[in-house]
DNA sequence: CTAGAACCTGACGTTGACGTCAGAGGCAAG
DNA sequence: CTTGCCTCTGACGTCAACGTCAGGTTCTAG
């Protein structure tokens, strides 16, 4: 494996990006849209991707389900790709933390609450 | 106190039951074209409600908050309300309970992430 | 009696992450 | 060459839980 062979990458369409993350080609091109993904174009005009472009695809449906938006994910992906911040985006992590673990309290105040429905609908069939 | 006044209760209009839930009036609204919340009407026409629809108001935040739709809420409303339930309720709402779950454990996992990029950034001023 | 707060019924607007459709080009196999 | 799959760019549709506005009625304090 020479030097030149390990600068170039095995670039991959959108169809493999999205078959990999398990998204639709949709979700991956909204992606773009919204910034959170540049690609490059092959000369015809088709977006092509590095590898990682899955891993972080997984990424943004995780942070996704936490309830981040994608504008707070393009403002935080710069500490994500350069493990550098300053000031505001530190603001901004530990708020979004704090956000989810709230969030994660109200999920677990629910799920007690709908087991003790169902223990109490169990015994009374 | 009578038999007679402890059955007549003392009725609450909306903007009560909202500030008392700490939701809009129009949410409160909202519930009842759902078919969560079937209140009384004056006879002029306004809103009355009883005094625990505050804290249905409160249960309801609390299902939406998990992700349950006002739709399928009111399909367990039931089993609320009676301690009643029949299979297909039952299934409901297990199958609610571990769709909550699920998402729990997806928050967990991001909060973790988050945690790590927050540890990082943090080293890394 | 009157001003202002609270209430009423529509009905259209908002937000986010896509789904879906139309019409046109690109790419490998036979 | 053509068949069939993949990809492209718009652009409109969706869904849920409301927000918001308009125009009118009702209740309540002074």
């Amino acid at each position: 494996m020479s030097a030149t062979e390990a600068a170039v990458e095995r670039l991959i369409r959108i169809g493999e990006v999205a078959r990999g993350a398990g998204v639709s080609v949709r979700a991956v091109r909204y992606y773009e849209q919204q910034g959170l993904l540049m690609p490059e174009r092959s000369p015809s005009g088709q977006r092509l991707y590095r590898q990682d472009a899955i891993a972080r695809v997984r990424f943004f449906q995780q942070m996704f389900a936490a309830g981040l938006t994608s504008r707070r994910i393009t403002e935080l992906l710069p500490c994500w790709d350069s493990g550098h911040t300053d000031a505001e985006q530190r603001a901004m992590l530990r708020a979004e933390r704090d956000r989810i673990q709230a969030k994660a309290d109200e999920l677990q105040a629910a799920l007690d609450r709908l087991d003790e429905v169902i223990a109490i609908t169990d015994t009374h069939p």
